[in-house]
DNA sequence: GTGCGTGCAAAGTATTTGCATGATG
DNA sequence: CATCATGCAAATACTTTGCACGCAC
């Protein structure tokens, strides 16, 4: 539970308060895998706190994001995804199937950094996307 | 105007129609260079046709989406920015000024292939955006 | 003429905000 | 006990849809 405790030291250092709803909805998160929405959480953590509500969440949220622990993504439509940062990764995302897949490609990440140099750019974090068909999508796309 | 030839086939391909609002929103959008949102797009084209409505420019905008002729972005937050695909290029977007540069590199290019590759993806599209600080808005945040 | 396209207004989404109340440091 | 956080409802921002009328084919 050490991301818990980075976010409540966060909250804390900005003199902000540590409530039961923040916690419910941080360690919910950092429980989770994957690409949530605002709504997933929501349901989810109603259950454990009937009374929460979606601007709670929301609010919540964007703390997370600004304490550098979580990040808001937007595939392609406008609803944000939420995700755990703790190792950074990009992602492969089939348009068939919506299967999104992570990976991580050292040299990649070395030619952005030369790429933000050039532009005299001091690189803070950076998104990259491949869209495509996986392998199970593939032959149903090719009939 | 070869681009607003090809949107005309793709209308005609699909059994639909030529109409001037059509025409008019393609070709200002084919002039124009860079990233632009709906309300651009319907402020500037209403300036030739006044009695033009928000929903024709949506709907305009995304049948040239469907014709592989633009493409939707959201950089960030929810709304959508429309690109004029000619050529390909990804972003690198100044998170002090909201300034955008695009350029393209080979070398990731080829790695984004075979990173699709190794996942049996057929890989369709990308995007990638480098955030950071240009080198206008490096010294003032270092203040 | 038939069917698609248009403009308008209304409805939808996803998210944010104002406010009175309640909890935290 | 001052301040910040919460839940609700209302507001907002962006986008889509239903519908009556008009235009392209």
């Amino acid at each position: 539970m050490e991301k818990l405790e980075k976010f409540r030291e966060f909250i804390r250092d900005r003199g902000l308060k540590s409530t039961r709803q923040r916690d419910e909805i941080a360690s919910w998160f950092f429980r989770h895998r994957g690409h949530v929405n605002a709504e997933q959480i929501y349901r989810e953590v109603k259950e454990a706190m009937p009374g929460i509500g979606f601007s709670t969440v929301y609010r919540t949220m964007k703390l997370l994001v600004e304490a550098g622990l979580v990040a808001e993504r937007h595939f392609g439509d406008a609803e944000a995804l939420y995700e755990n940062l703790s190792a950074h990764h990009d992602h492969c995302i089939c348009t068939g199937c919506g299967k999104i897949i992570e990976f991580e490609n050292q040299q990649i990440e070395q030619l952005q950094d030369s790429v933000a140099e050039r532009f005299g750019f001091l690189l803070q974090s950076h998104r990259m996307e491949l869209y495509g068909l996986c392998s199970a999508c593939r032959p149903k796309a090719a009939q």
